[in-house]
DNA sequence: TCACCAATTAATGATAAGTTAATGACTTGA
DNA sequence: TCAAGTCATTAACTTATCATTAATTGGTGA
C-alpha cells in the first residue's frame, strides 16, 4: 500500500511521517500542491493524505487534479482545520473520499487509512465469478484455484493474479502498467516480464478452448470479453 | 443507488427515512440485527447505515455478517453514539468503512453516504451514445470498444478518437484544424495524414453498412449524419 | 481546361505484442 | 542430500498492427 502525504507544514508533517511510517505503509510526501500533481501523475498511489492549506495551489484543487489525471484514481482523505458544514461540503465536492478536521487523534487517521485502503485490496470475496454466453469463469481466491466452464486451469501464482484482476476490472480493460503495478509493486522485472506471463495465462485459459476469452487492448492492456 | 438504515430507535430512524429519501436513495429500514441480515442477504445494497445499538444482535456481529455473506459487499458506514477510539478502532476493525458519532449533522451523513456511493459508481461503464431513424451508435469510452447496430466495430485508436469527437460534436461538424489539434496538438504530422485516417475510420464505419454516417463539410471538416 | 479539394491506395517504418528457449531460484519428495 | 519438477525472469526473435507518407485518381466550379 503506498500514501502520499501532502502537507505544507513541516512539523505536522514530520509528525505524520513518523506515524504512519510505522505502519506497514509505503509514504512519500510532498510539501506543495505542485509536487503533490508531480507525484501523483507519475506513481500509482492507493491513498493521498492531502492537506487543504497548501502555498501554491488550493487544496481542493489539488484533489480534484489528482482525481482526473490519475491513471488508477486513489483514494483521498482531506485533513484540515476548516470544520465547517459547507467545508466539508466543498471537500466532498471535491472528490474527497473522507474528512478529518484537526486537531485529530493520529490513532483515528490510522484506522481511517486502513479502511479507505482496505477497500482495494484484491482478496475481498472468496470467490469471484463471471458467467456469459454458455461460458463461465470462476475463482476461488481463497484455494487459489481457477475454473473454466467447470475445467480446473492449472495456473501459476501470477497467472492467478493476472486473471483475479482481469476479473475484478470486467468488462473494462485493465492496463499494462496498472497489471505491472499490481504485480509487482514499483520494482518491476526489468523484462517485459509481463509479456510472456500473459502468454502462458492464454495457454492455460484459452487454448484448450473454443473461443479466447482474454483479448488485446492496444495500447492500452488487457480485457475479458465473453 | 440503494441503502439499508440499520436503527433500533423508531424517532431517529423516522428522522434519517425522512431525510435521506429526500436525495435520490432508494431506502430499506431494518429495526432489528435479524432483520438486517435477512434484507442484507436476499438483496444488494450499495451502503449499509449501521447503528451499533441493536435490541437482539451486536452491531459489530452484524456488520461482520453483512460483510461475510452479502453477494455484492456495500459499504457500511456506522452510526453510533460510542466515540472513543476503542470504539471506533473495534467498529473499522469488523469492517467498517465509515463511522460517525452522535449527534452528527444530517447533511454531515448524506455528504458521506454520497463519497461512500460514488466510489463504486467509478467503476461503471462511460459510455456516449447516438441514435436517430434506426441506426445507433454507441461508444464504450474505457472499453474502448465502438457499436453501430449492435456490430462492433473494430477501429484503431485515431479512429476511435475521431468518432469520440465526432460524436461529441454532432449535429455540429467539426472543423479540420480542430480534428489535428485535438489528434496531435502542437506537433501535428508533416503530410495530411488526417485524410488516411478519415479514409480507414469510413471502411470500418461506414463501408459495412447501407448508410453513410461520416460525411464531408466542404471547406470545413466532417460531421456526422443521421 | 485548369485549379482546387477531397478520396483512394499502396508502401514504409516504427512500435507493440506474441512466441520460444534458456537460466536460475526455489520446492518437493525420494 | 540429491534429483526432479516448478516457475519467474530474461532475452532473442517473429509477427502484427498501425501511423505516416506520398503518389494517384476523381469530381467540381471558375
Amino acid at each position: 500500500m503506498k500514501i502520499l502525504l501532502v502537507e505544507d507544514n513541516q512539523t505536522i508533517a514530520k509528525q505524520l511521517v513518523e506515524f504512519l511510517s510505522a505502519q506497514q505503509w509505503q509514504l512519500d510526501y510532498a510539501h506543495t500542491g505542485k509536487l503533490a500533481l508531480t507525484l501523483a501523475t507519475s506513481n500509482i498511489y492507493d491513498l493521498v493524505l492531502l492537506d487543504l492549506n497548501l502555498p501554491d495551489i488550493d487544496g481542493l484543487e489539488v484533489c480534484q487534479q489528482i482525481k482526473a489525471q490519475s491513471e488508477k484514481i486513489p483514494a483521498i482523505l482531506m485533513l484540515t482545520a476548516r470544520d465547517s458544514f459547507d467545508d466539508k461540503a466543498a471537500g466532498f465536492g471535491f472528490g474527497a473520499d473522507d474528512y478529518l478536521t484537526k486537531p485529530f487523534d493520529l490513532r483515528e487517521l490510522a484506522l481511517r487509512c486502513q479502511a479507505l485502503t482496505r477497500r482495494q485490496q484484491l482478496h475481498q470475496e472468496n470467490t469471484i465469478s463471471l458467467a456469459k454466453n454458455n461460458s463461465h469463469l470462476l475463482l476461488k481466491i481463497t484455494e487459489k484455484s481457477a475454473f473454466r466452464d467447470d475445467n480446473e486451469l492449472k495456473l501459476t501464482t501470477v497467472g492467478f493474479t493476472i486473471l483475479n484482476l482481469l476479473m475484478q476490472h470486467h468488462p473494462q480493460p485493465i492496463s499494462r502498467s496498472l497489471l505491472i503495478h499490481e504485480l509487482w509493486g514499483d520494482s518491476p522485472p526489468e523484462s517485459d516480464a509481463l509479456k510472456s506471463h500473459i502468454y502462458s495465462l492464454r495457454q492455460a485459459l484459452d487454448k484448450p478452448f473454443e473461443k479466447a476469452l482474454l483479448s488485446t487492448v492496444m495500447n492500452v492492456g488487457y480485457k475479458l470479453s465473453f
